[in-house]
DNA sequence: CGCCGAGTTGAACTGAATCAAGAAACGTGG
DNA sequence: CCACGTTTCTTGATTCAGTTCAACTCGGCG
């Protein structure tokens, strides 16, 4: 039987009074394991899973015409999801790669719907988050609204190193918003 | 008394199921009014309420050193708020101001979250809205990422026409994250 | 050992910012 | 309803941050 530990915990964090309602929600949890370079969603498809990571890194990224755009990072201990595509239902416009061998636990739209109207815990739990999605979103926006490419490295590298540390160079640029060229010129700069 | 059907309606858009706790959230709604000019919130302090706009305009925007930057804005019919400060209990980076005559209903936090407590309707209401808020900034951050200024002009020409129609340009050239020199110029060539 | 993708560096180019000035629109008071 | 001052929008000239294209280095892996 795996460790759901980790999954609770997270749980807790968004809410510690999810704990009531942790006996609904352990069951649906699947284990799973994605190999390097694996998808976790497909642009173009409809996304029906959350993933809890416990082990690796995932990437989010979205392709248009030639160009691919990071948007987001998952490490373990993080909620990772094609979440416009999960809570709407609709063909996603971003794909999920395992960038390292990952493990994580699946929990599916169906089940997760079925808790909803069930639980209001559960219920609970889900608003607090989709706020919590929410915000990571909003600093985002006011980053790229306020602050030159400069300023959104040194800001990533204060909010989360971990990003700079172990993710490679190009996708740590088009998450910025610019070219892999720019941020080594950017990086040359502060030494 | 007040007509809150506008409201009504504008929940059901979310869920339908919401006319089951109507009878709940009614009674906490609020009248106001703002003059042009008016602030509805102010970065540095706690966002206690939602509004729902019934008429008139209201822009969101944060300032930095002497630069301001507009994140939304909404209309008749449609929710406003510091949200992340209002969700978050925390003081706000961003200020909401009436840009024309605004009246519409608040809604406070206090009593929402009481109503959360108590009715799991209302939870998953909340639940849909933070969703939709949600889908707002993701959408907001694909365009950033992927799309040139000329581009992002033209995608918020076609999916929110009455954003360039009744804005002023300083304001619609710093929603896009540019300048309004730029913009005016960008306008001069699509002519 | 040689290949290959990732990262860096250089040079030329370009989209957008900045600074400055003029034109148009707007509100206010006479 | 007009005249005035103020703000908003536009246009032009210049500068600058970031892109593009190309060449070179480095480290991992067959």
């Amino acid at each position: 039987m795996p460790d759901t530990t980790v999954v609770k915990n997270a749980l807790l964090q968004l809410d510690r009074l999810a704990a009531g309602s942790w006996h609904l929600f352990e069951p649906l949890l699947q284990e799973v394991h994605f190999d390097t370079g694996d998808y976790l969603a497909h642009s173009g498809r409809i996304s029906t899973a959350i993933y809890f990571i416990t082990s690796g890194i995932v990437r989010v990224f979205a392709t248009n015409a030639d160009k691919e755009v990071s948007l987001d990072f998952a490490f373990a201990g993080q909620f990772s999801t094609a979440y416009a595509s999960f809570i709407t239902q609709t063909p996603s416009a971003v794909s999920l790669q395992a960038i390292t061998p990952v493990t994580g636990f699946a929990f599916y739209y169906d089940d997760l719907q079925a808790l909803y109207r069930k639980d209001h815990q559960v219920e609970r739990t889900g608003r607090l988050l989709a706020e919590y999605q929410y915000l990571r979103k909003y600093h985002r926006e006011l980053s790229f609204l306020q602050y030159s490419a400069q300023e959104r490295y040194l800001q990533l590298l204060n909010e989360h190193p971990q990003i700079v540390q172990q993710i490679p160079v190009k996708y740590i640029a088009s998450y910025l918003g610019i070219e892999p060229e720019s941020l080594s010129r950017i990086r040359k700069n502060l030494k």
